[in-house]
RNA sequence: GCGAAAGUGGCGGAAUUGGUAGACGCACCAGACUUAGGAUCUGGCACCGCAAGGUGUGGGGGUUCGAGUCCCCCCUUUCGCACCA
């Protein structure tokens, strides 16, 4: 055993040996309880950053702590390897998006292997591989003979001078990020899967998931959005037709003082016809962001479209308008708007004077009075009034009778509608699954068939920024129709990736499998019984990859309702992010490191300027370290200096998993002091150990003599079992970083131990009990560090001589009968202030306990002279005197 | 805008879920050891105050013997908003 902490000889020789025993590959083995715990796969996207060593620390903790615990563990990993980024390489290096590909995984790869994850990597898949990817082809085409997957219109941003599909991230302030051009939405033909079939089934399911954080769920709810209400139609005036609008809010029915519809609507497009000022506005309403968040923050604009609609109930006539804050993907595409009852209909309504009707009051009185002018919508529920036939009503009963009403005029119903949309797949690029379809001028949109998947993706291409690269390869475009056998021309768009991510965990069980998508190990496997993430895929993610699960299901594919039964939401980690515009009016990131920061008395930041031209640079506030806004931090120079253990405890040590995390490296000292001390702790006490464990072969009765140990002796152990207790506590909640914190308590608790005294009789008594303190408390500390800083704990476990390896040791068991206590410690309270403590035996009564508490000097100076009214006394805790 | 969370010393965080606020660390200060140290060890460290004591968990109210924890209102920050993954 080296004297220093060298963690380089330490980590080289940990990893090496779990290589050679093969000690994390994972085999089916019905007779022993499984547990698989996954952490999501990450985008090759270069290198780790720290939300990856953070994610993959609390897998590898959880991992290795439910080894201990005797379960059969699988932690597979894998690559998202499709997707946007490697095309921007590529467009940006002119290398092809796969080789880009292939180079980050293999040097994330060894990063990964370098930070000594208990990973099977046996098991290891990549999306971007014609034998995964075929799978998501396979499964579309099922779909599709399902009537799963459909094909519609939809609606994009297009960048007019590059010719281009953008993604979201890619439209910044409504241009074009490489062009600067102004983006227009259009209006392409994709496929949807209809996910909201399920959407019942997926939030009912959500109250099974005990083992899911109550936000992610709530979340979820709020997303798939059920709500009742009433479908009403609005007949045109010419008789030829209705407008369908949907409202939760039928009750406020007889307020409705005029109709909007999205800029896309039928009748928009009608209106605008004749009327090129309502037609400039139209398409002006078609340009800009897609993006639910845009839309909502932006101003509302509107305009009459001339038309008008005829109210079901009361006959009135309503003017028609067009307005920018209807979406047309979203119910009908079409609104009734109640001014006097919503909030967003009444800033409409005031910007243009459109008439106010109030039809609801309070029971409480507070709004009752129909008086101009006009503060704010009063949108709560209340009672009916001025709704004629339908006055005097609650909104239950409002509802149901207009409703009612409706259905017997054939204008309306009540219904269930959902938030929720259906998810479209199709993806205007390059580097993706193919979608498996042929388009035959004869036959229309024709299924690849199953014998002639996987539709290969050309790996040679290099995208330019003008198109999908796919619609310029006549190699993978001509084939002949699969019906007719006439030229046809192959499907060129792609899939969405979070497609591929869907499904990844079920493949984990059989990535070896070539004959189907999986097979009977699922069923061993699955579901995961620990899946962590970051918050951030709280819903897309985590929802995809539900249906698709109960997709498979449905097909005879699984006999699994729900894939994750545990979840963990890693908290992000964040850093400060720091731009410039550039020429073109598109924005430039800079790193953390490429600038100084200006701070306020306060802390805050009140500006930067770059390193390099010290120039002034924009602040863009603390956001999620990511590749396109520069504010990672390369955890590779922490490994290398301070090594991987170091780096994990130190990821741990800082904050719980769950929580936000603002990076900063300050105390990464700590925990490399820690481990360098726990190192030099065990070296000195090797021979203490030595002996330890020769008492115990011997037999001796030292391990539970301890009723004549010395207090100091059985003081530390108390003390360690204690921290046991908590660390064991805390493992369970995953409340890592308190374990961490145990861990040091422990450490501190066992430096502290004297050697004993030689001085006669004592002598041997306190030698054996000495000898068993620290080896027992060694042994635990090694054991709780295992899950954390696998690598020390190996090598100290080994050093010292403990049986066995020590990712194959228990977890250490809490000894109850060291915790015990003759006298209990309580705090004295007078009114609810800390006026001292009080010592009183553990078994004292209350009469006993209330005594000694008003006994007490400390106490009595603040109680003397006043009336005593109460007593409180809470077991074990405290007493407080109220006077 | 809508949905979901978070806010505790100079900093990261703890408080076993209504019972001693600040565990464990970082930084800092003082001391010891050393030829030297950015190594190691010992001690100190919420704020005001000489002390007694008082104040204190984003701000303002409330419930309770007792509130960081529960309730109401407000502020700030983060995450998500369907083509980043």
């Amino acid at each position: 055993m080296q004297e220093k902490y060298n963690h380089r000889i330490v980590e080289q020789e940990a990893q090496e040996h779990w290589a050679s025993t093969g000690a994390f590959r994972a085999i089916e083995n019905s007779a022993r309880p499984k547990y698989y715990c996954l952490s999501m796969f990450p985008y090759p996207s270069g290198k780790l950053h720290m939300g990856h060593v953070r994610n993959y620390t609390i897998g590898d903790v959880l991992t290795r702590y439910h080894r201990m615990r005797g379960f059969n563990v699988m932690q597979p990993m894998g690559w998202d390897a499709f997707g946007l980024p490697a095309e921007n390489a590529a467009m940006a290096n002119g290398v092809p998006p796969a080789m880009w590909t292939d180079e980050n995984i293999a040097y994330m790869k060894q990063q990964l292997q370098a930070l000594g994850f208990a990973i099977d990597w046996d098991r290891e898949l990549r999306t971007c591989e014609p034998a995964y990817y075929r799978w998501n082809q396979w499964l579309f085409l099922r779909m599709l003979e399902k009537g799963i997957a459909y094909q519609r219109t939809g609606v994009v941003n297009w960048d007019p001078v590059d010719q281009t599909v953008l993604a979201n991230e890619q439209v910044i302030d409504g241009r074009g990020w490489r062009t600067g051009a102004m983006v227009e939405k259009r209006e392409i033909p994709m496929y949807y899967l209809r996910i909201t079939a399920y959407a019942d089934e997926l939030l009912a399911e959500l109250d099974r998931l005990p083992g899911w954080p109550e936000r992610v769920r709530t979340m979820q709810a709020n997303w798939i959005g059920r709500s009742e209400g009433v479908e009403v139609a609005f007949p045109y005036e010419d008789g030829s037709g209705a407008l369908k609008v949907f409202t939760t809010r039928a009750d406020t029915l007889m307020g409705a003082t005029y109709c909007a519809v999205a800029a896309e609507h039928p009748l928009a497009t009608r209106a605008a016809e004749g009327n090129p000022q309502l037609a400039a506005f139209v398409e002006a309403c078609k340009r800009g962001s897609i993006m639910e968040a845009d839309i909502a923050t932006m101003e509302k604009k509107g305009m009459p479209t001339g038309l008008f609609v005829i109210h079901p109930l009361s006959g009135e006539k309503l003017p028609v308008w067009v307005a920018n804050y209807v979406l047309m993907g979203y119910g009908e595409g079409a609104v009734m708007a109640v001014p006097a009852h919503d909030e967003r209909d009444f800033e409409f309504a005031t910007r243009y004077g459109l008439p106010i009707r109030m039809v609801i009051a309070s029971t409480t009185g507070a709004y009752e009075t129909v008086a101009a002018p006009w503060i704010d919508a009063y949108a709560e529920y209340g009672v009916t009034v001025n709704s004629g036939a339908f006055s005097g009503l609650t909104f239950e009963a409002a509802t149901d009778a207009i409703a009612a009403a409706l259905e017997q005029k054939a204008l309306g119903r009540k219904r269930v509608q959902y938030r929720l949309r259906d998810w479209g797949i199709s993806r205007q690029r390059y580097w993706g699954t193919p979608i498996p379809l042929i388009h035959c001028t004869e036959c229309g949109n024709v299924p690849v068939p199953d014998d002639q998947l996987p539709v290969l993706l050309p790996e040679d291409c290099v995208p330019d920024g003008s198109g999908n690269p796919l619609d310029k390869r006549p190699d993978f475009l001509d084939v002949p129709c699969p019906q007719c056998a006439k030229p046809a021309r192959r499907e060129t768009d792609t899939m969405d990736t979070f497609v591929d991510s869907s499904w990844y965990f079920l493949r984990f069980a059989c990535p070896d499998e070539d004959r189907a998508m999986v097979d009977e190990r699922v069923r061993y496997w699955l579901p995961v019984d620990q899946y962590i993430g970051g918050i951030e895929h709280a819903i897309l993610h985590l929802l995809y990859s539900r249906f698709w699960t109960k997709v498979m299901r449905d097909l005879g594919l699984i006999g699994l309702d729900e894939p994750f039964a545990n979840l963990l939401t890693q908290g992000m980690v964040l850093n400060h992010i720091f731009s410039r515009r550039n020429e073109k009016g598109g924005i430039s990131y800079l790193t953390p490191e490429e600038v100084v920061v200006q701070h306020d008395a306060a802390g805050r930041v009140t500006g930067a300027t770059s390193k390099i031209d010290q120039q002034p640079v924009d602040y863009g506030g603390i956001g999620t370290m990511s590749k396109s806004k520069q504010n990672g931090v390369d955890p590779q120079g922490l490994i290398e200096e301070y090594g991987a253990d170091t780096a994990r405890f130190f990821m741990i040590f800082t904050s719980p998993p769950e929580q936000t995390l603002e990076w900063n490296d300050a105390g990464v000292e700590g925990a490399s002091r820690f481990l360098r001390r726990l190192w030099s702790f065990v070296y000195a006490r090797k021979t203490t150990i030595d002996l330890g464990l020769d008492l115990r072969r011997m037999g001796t009765t030292a391990r539970r003599d301890w009723s004549t140990a010395p207090l100091e002796h059985t003081g530390a152990r108390r003390e360690i079992h204690l921290n046991l207790k908590q660390a064991a506590f805390d493992m369970e909640r995953h409340q890592f970083n308190t374990v961490a914190s145990a861990c040091m308590k422990i450490l501190n608790t066992l430096e502290r131990i004297s050697r004993p005294v030689h001085t006669g009789e004592l002598e041997l008594r306190g030698t054996t009990t000495y000898l068993e303190v620290v080896t027992e408390g060694t042994e635990i500390l090694l054991s709780l560090l295992a899950p954390i800083t696998p690598h020390i704990a190996h090598a100290l476990w080994r050093a010292v001589g403990f049986a066995g390896d020590i990712v194959d040791a228990p977890w250490p068991e809490v000894d109850e009968s060291a915790l015990a206590q003759e006298e209990v410690e309580l705090v004295l309270q007078v009114n609810g202030k800390l006026r001292g403590n009080i010592r009183v035996a553990k078994d004292a009564d209350r009469a006993a306990i209330e005594k000694t508490a008003l006994d007490d000097p400390g106490a009595r100076r603040f109680i003397d002279g006043q009336t005593i009214k109460r007593v409180v006394i809470v077991p074990g805790r405290l007493v407080n005197v109220v006077i």
